[in-house]
Formats: structure tokens, C-alpha cells, sequence
DNA sequence: TTATCATATTGCCATATAGCTATATATATT
DNA sequence: AATATATATAGCTATATGGCAATATGATAA
């Protein structure tokens, strides 16, 4: 029960919500989430943390950077089911659209210095 | 977006994730459910309106009963396609597989007298 | 080493949420 | 009409949650 409660909080968030739609279509470090998302760096670090922990994401090091993506839900039925649910849910939603439309115009190695 | 936060977090408590499991099995009225969960008339009441306002469950009156069922989700592509995940999920969790025990054992007429 | 940048953690505040009791409403029954 | 039963609503409290600023950590660059 805890397990699938962990996942439906994670989803239960616009905030979240809409990093999940952005990571479906590329991965993205943390600098680059908080631009699109205009929300604090440390609020930005908290919902990645609680989507790792749903199983929502993965991470990995390059360099100074931490760069999420979605995660293939391999330890999780609720987490898999779920990001696959997800792929087709709310791609018409004006406030996604929006970010997805300025992912081609955001560059980690400009905006992020390092 | 609003539509979809709300399907979730009607999904993000374990008391009305165990409401949607009961009322997978067998219709109920608000006082089967109370003594089931073992929670409060108002406190099954509340959670029984965020699930209806999610599209989840429905209800019909028969004297002053009022008795509670799962919804189609003709309404809502969230609710329904949740709601056939959900026929699958949490089958083996112990609290659910309890409750599901006690469903033959409970009735209306008798319990709850009227 | 020192400085800088990206990220995580901590601590705070305002709001949301889940539970309860008390009360209101609605339906049956007497 | 008066009473009883089922359910809903209102109001309260404790806890959870989402936001922020400040600080800690870790990696890179000078």
C-alpha cells in the first residue's frame, strides 16, 4: 500500500506533474528544471527527490550537473504503469505545451555554466 | 491539469484506496463502509465526496440509505482507466484481502437498521 | 588552496488534508 | 407531528505539503 501511495502523491502535484511530462521528452539537469519550471532551486531538488522515490525517475553525474530522466519503471508496476498512462495523458494541457515549446531553446552547456 | 491532480490525490490516502477496493467487489452504504473502515460517519462521508468529485464512484438512493458504487468513468479518462488499473492492484495487500473477508458477513438490513 | 557553480539539505511559514465532534438535513416510522 | 435513522456539512485540531531563503556538500576551475 505504501509503495502506491508513494506514486499517486508524486503524481497528486501540478509542479510534478508537469517534470514528468518535460523529462518525457528529454532529460534535463536541475538548472535547466528550475528556469522552465521558475520555481527555487531547493523546491525543484524536493520534487525530484520524491519522484525517485516513487521509482518516477532516474539520475546520473556529468560533471557538476545532475541530469534527470524518466525512469523504465524496472522496480516498480505502479511507477511503469503509470509513466506509461502518463505518455499520452495531458499533451493537449496549454501549461505543458508551453514548456515543452521552449525545450528546443534551452541548452544546458549556455544556461547552466560549468 | 485540474481534472488530473484531482483523480490523483483521490488516490493519494489509503482509506479511500481501500473504498475503491471494497466497492470493487460489492456495492455499499456509507455505514457498511464506516463499520469497515472503522472511521468516523463524517470522516467516510468526506472521502466518499472527493471520490465522487474525482469521478470514481457514484451513488443511488434507496430509502435513506445511500448506497455507493464504483463509477464507469464515462466521464473522465483518468478515473477510468485508474479504476481498471486498480482491479488488478493491491490484490495481495493484507488490509485489503481483510476487508474483502468481511464483505460476505456484512448487511445492510441487518446492520443498519431502517 | 581558494573560488565558483550545481545540487542537496535544513529550517521556516502558509496552506491543505484527514481525522474527530457537533449539528443540519432528509427519509421512515410511529 | 414527533421520533429515529442515515447521511452530509461545519468547524476544529494535528499533521503533511509546497514554497522560499539560508546553508551544506561536492565538483570544477583558477
Amino acid at each position: 500500500m505504501k509503495r502506491f501511495i508513494r506514486v499517486m502523491k508524486a503524481f497528486s502535484d501540478p509542479s510534478r506533474v508537469k517534470i514528468i511530462k518535460i523529462l518525457g521528452v528529454k532529460e534535463l539537469c536541475v538548472c535547466e528544471l528550475r528556469q522552465l519550471l521558475g520555481l527555487a532551486q531547493p523546491t525543484v531538488s524536493k520534487h525530484l527527490k520524491i519522484l525517485e522515490e516513487a521509482g518516477l525517475v532516474d539520475f546520473r553525474k556529468e560533471g557538476s550537473w545532475i541530469i534527470y530522466r524518466l525512469s523504465k519503471g524496472e522496480d516498480s508496476d505502479y511507477a511503469r504503469v503509470m509513466l506509461g498512462n502518463m505518455r499520452g495523458w495531458l499533451e493537449d494541457e496549454p501549461q505543458i505545451r508551453e514548456l515543452v515549446a521552449q525545450l528546443p531553446r534551452i541548452n544546458r552547456e549556455r544556461t547552466c555554466a560549468a
